[in-house]
DNA sequence: TATAGGGCCTGTACTTACTACAGGTTCAAG
DNA sequence: CTTGAACCTGTAGTAAGTACAGGCCCTATA
């Protein structure tokens, strides 16, 4: 149930996790609604927006960019959106990630391999400089 | 042997594979250094220039950050590196590149999960987007 | 009720590593 | 000599925030 509590956005900040500039920008790009004011022009948040901003954090820290939560929110927010919309963005982003991930364990081997032809001394000769200046392809 | 060969950015661009804004970028950050101009005021660049851009474009392909070549590039300039100073750069990175793994890999799975829940059928309840509005900690 | 000091307000600037113009000049091939 | 590609400069844009400065508000305590 709604408690009608309000949040500032310093207690939305601590609830979340988000840090406090980071509302303010969600609100600038459109992401967060803006909530209603104090008398003296202080942002009031209710649960919705806890919510919403909890959505929000939760898919970025799974990688997925703003422009991939907006798409989310908009289904959400449309109302009429159905579980294989969603399910094809995750999998497009996990493909992505995959893809990275892929990437990425490329570059750990060739610094493994690298570091391994480098015996770490004093000389001014370094395997790993030669390997930099090489041009490959 | 250097061939006192002259090179526009736009050759250097296509020698390197470096996008030709990218290499004024590297000038103006003092990553490459101002190459000699033409009467008219075209850079004209020589081989110490394009295998400088070729290490940078490397270092940038295996993830290093434009301070870490920068660096690189010190210790080269500086003439006295050692093997150690070169192997110490290089394991730094590589383990973040490790760490960056592991957590691409716990996204991964966390996303193959959620996305196995879902069935992609055309109902507006949706177990990806239950998942996404969960606090989790 | 007065006040102190923390929290909030706005706008703007900074970050990384580029990329993309606009508007003008130079170069080189024919 | 012409013409069109390539180059020159400065500036602005991208993602996703983060970090101020300078000023106002809110509330707990005396």
């Amino acid at each position: 149930m709604s408690n009608g509590r309000r949040l500032t956005r310093g207690k939305l900040s601590k609830l979340t996790g988000c840090n406090i500039e980071t509302i303010r920008y969600y609100e600038r790009i459109g992401l967060l609604p803006e909530p209603p004011r104090s008398a003296g022009g202080h942002r009031l948040y209710a649960e919705d927006h806890l919510k919403r901003l909890v959505f929000i954090r939760r898919c970025r820290e799974l990688g997925f960019s703003l422009e991939e939560v907006r798409a989310f929110l908009a289904l959400v927010d449309g109302g009429k959106y159905t579980c294989g919309e969603v399910k094809t963005l995750t999998l497009h982003h996990l493909q992505s990630i995959r893809e990275k991930i892929a990437d990425m364990r490329r570059l750990e081997r060739t610094l493994a391999e690298m570091s391994a032809q480098c015996d770490g001394g004093t000389v001014p000769e370094c395997p790993i400089i030669d390997a930099l200046f090489e041009t490959r392809l």
